[in-house]
DNA sequence: GACAGTCATGTCAGATCTGACATATACTCT
DNA sequence: AGAGTATATGTCAGATCTGACATGACTGTC
């Protein structure tokens, strides 16, 4: 595994257990993950092309600015349903959410 | 709104109350439905590509029949985490997930 | 260095989702 | 008709997610 996925998947709060979880974990669970990376690091580019804080995009979507926080982060405790209507709200389309999806950035 | 779309959006639980409601049903929450919709026609056709019962992926799932024929219903008490999960755990690749997101049917 | 703006992280009550179960409908075969 | 298989629908306790709040860390400005 490369440096820049390792960074991505660090010390996020993604718990590492048996060798049985990390098995699994290279898997259905790390597309998941890298998936939801993908839509975390959408949103945070939509909202900064959009030039807004967190604060700004919390109070648009209704949130609030820690909730924004983690989505970027691609913090366990949200929901890839959150991520993904949070960019519906930002207009994101069906094309360009299929982008954000597929775009692979590791090699 | 053509007849088909009317269909796949009937009385799925989705319920349409005020005329301010029925506006906001036609922008993000359309988008999101359908969304909703069209990987709930994606896990169908994948599951039965497989040739599986939704007993059958219930059990590979850990889910139950019941939630399997809800997520393909689209019912409202299903994310779309779950059925993202759901598809990347029939093996389902970001390439064909993005195709799912991104084919619209209606014209 | 106090202040303001931005983002990160921890916590938690209340909201929402999930698996499981019961039950219903529909179809096929004998 | 009865049995078997597949799918749909309602319900609900327990699991998970969410918004809100508190607080910390980092910048730039005055």
């Amino acid at each position: 595994m490369r440096e820049e996925k390792k960074r991505r998947l660090k010390a996020k709060g993604w718990k590492i257990g048996s060798v049985k979880e990390f098995l699994r974990l290279s898997n259905e669970e790390s597309a998941y993950i890298e998936l939801k990376i993908r839509l975390a690091e959408g949103l945070r580019e939509r909202r900064h092309r959009h030039r807004l804080s967190q604060a700004d995009l919390a109070k648009l979507l209704k949130s609030s600015q820690s909730r924004i926080a983690k989505m970027e982060a691609g913090d366990p405790s949200v929901s890839l349903d959150l991520l993904i209507r949070s960019l519906i709200a930002l207009g994101t389309s069906d094309r360009e959410l299929s982008r954000i999806i597929s775009t692979s950035r590791a090699a």
